[in-house]
DNA sequence: CCGAGATGGAACAACTGTGTTCCACTACGA
DNA sequence: TCGTAGTGGAACACAGTTGTTCCATCTCGG
């Protein structure tokens, strides 16, 4: 299989990708390439120019996405539970998740996947399970800053458990959510 | 006044470096030169190279945030009330919040001025107005982050008001915290 | 073994950002 | 009016990134 190499490679670069630009948007492709352990001329000869590379990037992000919403079930439960579940899938995305946040290659998603999420957020304010005085954009806003703070958190304590660091977020965030008692 | 002159100067160019870098921390010494109305010669003449312009930002960012944390009276009522009070100051650093979060001048700051937060944390851990179960780091990285979504949210939807976007902040903030009531 | 596909390295030109020097201009007080 | 502090622009050398070309190497299946 001669395109099987070619797949691998592809793929290789997309990954280091991700994980660079994640920690600094302006890295070289230089380093990219390093990181994928692939000649900077085998990089260029995959993606033309800087752009279409990070095209790809975007592209790739975007299907990630798409595929934890997928495995969240969303239809499943009352809003606030599919919210929690689509966090958890989200969070096991990694450094995708700094590359989304900061919105640097994230353009591409927003505009088709943001609006699925708006009515995610609708059904919980209708059935209670979301504070109705929260507005969508803002529980999304709020579900990714704190999904960013969550990955920050974990990759600056190697030593907690994803377990906990998850908890500690759906906690958090299921809480903020909730319509309070008074 | 001859240094008065120099001074004014020297803070345009520092909140203007503010405002681009809090946009794109890779911005180029010329925008910043231009955004604050200044010859690119001018800016090298106070501050000799990037790093030098950065230390300052960094400087005047932990003058601010300890300003805002002078303003909020920490002592004052319990610790999610503090910690609650301490975020509206925060609030209106505007994009200073930007450039803390992102942490690309703030390494300054973070080592002295942390640790009073944990104070603050403990005590509200203490007299029940926080979750004893989130660690101080986790609330402080809370903090941070919600901070930063509240400011992302208003600059992208100028017709809110500043004081409905706080009140939304606050309400998720303090929700976020409080023990569960299971 | 051989040839095609895939790769890596060297070298190149173009561009951008940086830091510096030099000179002309403006404003303001003595 | 003159001198000085503050400034802006032009020009320069330097470094890093980018995109490209060319050629050598490697690794397969036939």
């Amino acid at each position: 299989m001669t395109s099987g190499v070619k797949n691998r490679t592809r793929q290789a670069i997309i990954d280091a990708a991700i994980h660079l630009l994640a920690g600094n948007p302006a890295c070289s492709l230089g380093d990219i390439a390093a990181a994928a352990q692939v000649g900077r001329t085998t990089l260029h000869r995959y993606f033309g120019e800087r752009a279409d590379l990070l095209a790809a990037v975007a592209t790739e992000g975007g299907e990630r996405l798409g595929r934890a919403a997928t495995l969240a079930d969303l239809n499943r439960g009352t809003g606030a539970e599919a919210l929690l579940r689509l966090c958890r899938e989200y969070f096991d995305l990694g450094s995708l998740l700094s590359l989304m946040f900061s919105g640097q290659a994230g353009e591409c998603w927003e505009s088709q996947d943001e609006q699925f999420l708006v009515g995610v957020i609708e059904r919980g304010r209708a059935d209670g399970s979301i504070d109705p005085a929260l507005p969508p954009d803002w529980v999304i806003t709020l579900l990714w800053s704190q999904l960013y703070a969550a990955w920050e958190y974990r990759a600056q304590r190697p030593e907690e458990s994803r377990h906990h660091v998850l908890d500690l977020l759906t906690r958090t965030l299921s809480n903020a959510l909730r319509q309070p008692p008074s």
